[in-house]
RNA sequence: GGCGGCGUAGCUCAGAUGGUUAGAGCGCACGGCUCAUAAUCGUGAGGUCGUCGGUUCGAUCCCGACCGCCGCUACCA
């Protein structure tokens, strides 16, 4: 017997007064098919996601509502909770950060922090534009201006705490030295280690200003400014400074799923906050990259925001998922474009998976009473089926849906190339029409247990339509991913196409 | 300015410690099949691997310069 390999996932929290969108759609379906992928193969799965309820902007919203900052996120938080239960994220657990629990760790975790020597008081003094609200360096302003609004900004002071970023560049340099696996894709590891290189300067972490936040707890005056309690986050929900056992179940071996905008804040001040509570640094942080529109950045200025939602409406959940995942290099920027996804569409799901599923249905349904015949230990597509689920079980692994999507792709293909070869609706009642149509549900069977991570729904039903019980992410992965353990005298059912063409 | 990356078929991208005919998918053309969502299967066209030099018996892959594009260069999130 081994040890239970536990696999803890999380995605950012998402800043609440924003609206779900296809970028955040992306690291959410993304995340939820790494840890589908690992359910699958027996690992005791954690993946945490959330909201980010705190800052400036939202006590700006709330008040221009009528609300109190507390009402104006309960209304907003659901936003995310529907979206992603609409996508099929299935998350563990979502922290919101108002909650007591988060407020509790992230006191206890900064306490340590301070206790530490790590936190110290100073003044802060900045170039503030009043209308944005915000400090600027001096490297930003356009003329002396604010760089958006165009307009002089003032020299403001504040009494603030201060974290020891400082105290953090060599032993950081050494982190990544030690654990060059830490941060992945090296491109974004460089982009940080580039960071660290020049040298860090202390930050300030709390502010007067404005009370919606967590109150620091040494000094009733100061709320940590949103970003030290955010991090924390990752914390709260494993019970950190509560229940040490949990904690050291999950801790640190977490693999955290960031968008490259945050780069800075996971990879360079949260191993620093770790190190500097006492506690280990992340075990794995994986950045990936934008997921464009038309080759645009998503913004709300451009007005390009697209809605997954209504993407799934038009397209099926499914296909939305398979095409995020499928399209782009996780890692690198992907863009999205209408023509793309119909194009992989109509391609890979209509006319290679939809229609092989419908093709091979329909001959054991008309040949064989939907008898199902059972696969050939010797067929000639055994030792390819393999590789390819050994290909997508490495990429699986290695993060990469792309590749894993890839491989599993390739094993349609053949499926489709074996039946024109063989010809089965051609062939008389008899041996080779059976095997040749057992070899394909055999096929099939694969294709389901490897795509379940990212079409759930639509590896579910191909599983039912083939006369399998149960669903493909029962029983270890592992071991249903060697050819010829589909069973014979299952009943198929020759159903409606999955996929429709399109356009 | 500094650091880093990229530039390969119409499109999206792989690729090799440098070595016979540079790959995939999509699109396109031709052919086969007709079970299937006119889906599928096979074949093919086509690229001086950004430009100019250098190293080498030999470079798309190494070095240099140049052109073009992009990222990071700290406290909005």
């Amino acid at each position: 017997m081994h040890a239970v390999s536990r696999f803890f996932i999380t995605t950012p929290i998402y800043y609440v007064n924003d609206v779900p969108h296809l970028g955040h759609a992306y690291t959410m379906v993304s995340a939820d098919s790494f840890a589908r992928w690992h359910r699958q193969i027996s690992d005791d799965v954690f993946f945490l996601t959330g909201t980010d309820e705190h800052g400036l902007k939202i006590a700006q919203a709330a008040a221009e509502n009528g609300m109190s900052p507390k009402e104006w996120t309960d209304s907003l938080a659901p936003r995310f909770q529907d979206a992603w239960r609409k996508l099929n994220i299935s998350y563990d657990d979502f922290i919101r950060t108002t909650e007591p629990r988060h407020y509790e760790t992230v006191q206890s975790f900064l306490k340590s922090v301070y206790e530490n020597g790590y936190i110290y008081k100073d003044i802060y003094r900045g170039l503030y534009c009043v209308s944005c609200e915000a400090y600027y360096q001096e490297a930003e302003l356009d003329n002396g201006n604010c760089p958006i609004h165009g307009r002089p900004v003032v020299v403001m002071e504040e009494e603030n705490y201060f974290f020891r970023l400082s105290a953090f560049t060599d032993r950081l340099l050494e982190w990544y030295e030690r654990h060059p696996e830490a941060v992945g894709p090296s491109s974004k590891r460089n982009e940080a280690l580039g960071f660290i290189r020049q040298g860090l300067q202390d930050i300030s972490i709390t502010r007067t200003s404005i009370d919606w936040g967590v109150p620091v707890p040494w000094d009733s005056q100061h709320v940590f400014y949103v970003w030290y309690d955010a991090l924390i986050n990752y914390l709260t929900a494993i019970d950190y400074g509560r229940d040490l056992e949990k904690f050291e179940l999950w801790w640190p071996s977490v693999h955290h799923i960031i968008g490259k905008d945050i780069i800075r804040f996971h990879c360079v001040w949260w191993p620093a906050m770790c190190m500097a509570a006492g506690i280990d640094p992340p075990a794995n942080i994986f950045v990936h990259g934008w997921l464009l529109v038309g080759g645009e950045k998503m913004a709300k200025s451009a007005g390009n925001k697209v809605d997954p939602l209504e993407l799934a409406n038009e397209f099926g959940l499914d296909a939305v998922r398979y095409y995020l995942l499928r399209d782009t290099n996780f890692g690198s920027d992907g863009d999205f474009t209408y023509e793309a996804l119909t194009s992989r569409y109509n391609s890979d799901l209509a006319n290679n998976l939809g229609n092989l599923l419908q093709r091979v249905t329909t001959v054991v349904v008309s040949k064989l009473g939907g008898q199902a015949p059972k696969p050939t230990a010797d067929s000639p597509l055994a030792v390819f089926a393999g590789e390819v689920m050994e290909s997508a079980r490495t990429a699986w692994s290695q993060f990469a849906p792309q590749d894993a999507l890839e491989a599993i792709w390739s094993l349609i293909h053949e499926a489709n190339a074996r039946l024109e070869v063989v010809a089965p609706w051609k062939l008389e009642l008899g041996s080779e029409l059976e095997n040749v149509l057992g070899d394909a549900l055999e096929c099939l069977r694969l294709v389901c247990i490897g795509l379940y991570p990212v079409m759930p729904d639509t590896s579910s039903e191909i599983w039912r339509r083939i006369g399998m019980d149960g669903s493909p992410e029962d029983g270890n992965a592992l071991a249903a991913l060697s050819w010829g353990q589909y069973q014979s005298s299952k009943v198929i059912e020759k159903g409606i196409p999955l996929f429709p063409r399109r356009k």
